[in-house]
DNA sequence: ACCTGAACACCGTTCAAGT
DNA sequence: ACCTGAACACCGTTCAAGT
């Protein structure tokens, strides 16, 4: 195997672009990125990336992984496994809501190095803790399961009470009503009362809705 | 509330242009279709959907939501409540995987009626049985929690498994290795074997991960 | 080895104009 | 009321050319 001999250099200008893409996604979002606007952030040529990086879904996938290097979600290991769990789906959870912008992409992106370092981190801990190899396999992925679809709900959830006074009053099939109380109120007013209870998830953390289960059913093994 | 006099042309034209567009869909993906795309399907020019809708999201809002009405996920009420759950969850988990190029968008979309509709039907069924209104919509969002992450991560894993051989042995920082059985055995050969684990989680339908403990953890209340 | 500029084949959306 | 064509301001990516 043949040891390129000066990554320095070229692992630099990488982690140059990867650091502007970062800042281009905090100004613009993930789906306003281009290629254009991470090179002139840069003042150079759009074409410049292309030595470093194939296209843009490269890009945002090493991208991506640097942001989850950033987040570091691994609580110190001297705390009861249950509560370990707890806080890494915690910091997960934390770190995909405060980068919400990825969000959209969630089960579309390649995952890297990163990724996999905090999968071998998981089952490692749980695997001390006499589990075995299956069950911390399946607990990790139920884990990343509660993790990424109580973050897609919370944007969601986001995305539907923030929706502009969408000129109502003419109720045609053209309008889309939102998933809000005032579109179960207003559709069904003799139904169940749902809207505090969607009123009350807007403000929820997502998280604690299936996570303490995934928990409590883990303990039981 | 003034009610149009002619929603049928209107309502009609709408339809032919959601139909077209989950044609387009089904042909190149949902992050491939754009609005002359659609348009020229129909042998029409693309400016002609901006009378029918504003800008594409909300064309495409409209299309997700015919996409919803068509899964009708509901199964019989004569089923025991659990079952009943686990046959709605794996029925919006099918249909969502079936459309998989939704996924990349599952958490920004905005939602319609019928999206709100399901919310209603789920929760006067577990309230019929019982539940209190706030249970059950907390019971709802659970479930929908496990259904997206679970096909989060049945994307995901699709799109790692998938991989192309990416021209492997210069193993620079620039090659993102993806997460595998091979990235994992040959990162870590001495840690535990998490390999054999994540081959066969490919194979896993990923609803069966948090579906049982869910269901189990409401059957306790 | 790295970067540039021009070019290609697309986008979403606006606008004035047609019927 | 509905549709068109041209135009604007963008895209990702290719390619030949520069240093």
């Amino acid at each position: 195997m043949p040891k390129p001999a000066h990554p320095p250099r070229t692992s630099l200008n990488r982690q140059a672009f990867i650091d502007a893409a970062l800042q281009v996604i905090r100004e613009v979002g993930v789906e306003k990125l281009s290629m254009r606007k991470v090179a002139s952030s840069l003042g150079v040529s759009a074409m410049a990336m292309y030595k470093h990086f194939p296209n843009k879904e490269e890009l945002l996938a090493a991208t991506l992984d640097a942001v989850i290097a950033k987040a570091d979600v691994f609580p110190p290991t001297d705390l009861p496994w249950q509560d370990w769990v707890e806080r890494v789906a915690r910091g997960m959870y934390n770190a995909l809501c405060a980068e919400s912008s990825w969000v959209p992409l969630l089960g579309s992106m390649r995952l890297g190095p990163q990724a996999a370092r905090a999968t071998e981190a998981f089952v490692e801990r749980l695997s001390a803790e006499g589990f075995s190899t299956e069950q911390a396999g399946r607990a990790y992925f139920a884990v990343i399961q509660v993790v990424i679809g109580g973050v897609c709900l919370h944007a969601s959830i986001t995305k539907q009470l923030q929706v502009p006074s969408t000129t109502e009053g003419t109720a045609t099939d053209s309008k889309l009503t939102p998933l809000t109380l005032r579109h179960l109120k207003e559709g069904n007013p003799e139904g169940p009362n749902i809207s505090p209870t969607l009123e009350t998830m807007g403000q929820v953390d997502q998280l604690t809705l299936g996570l303490p289960m995934i928990i409590e059913s883990l303990a039981l093994q």
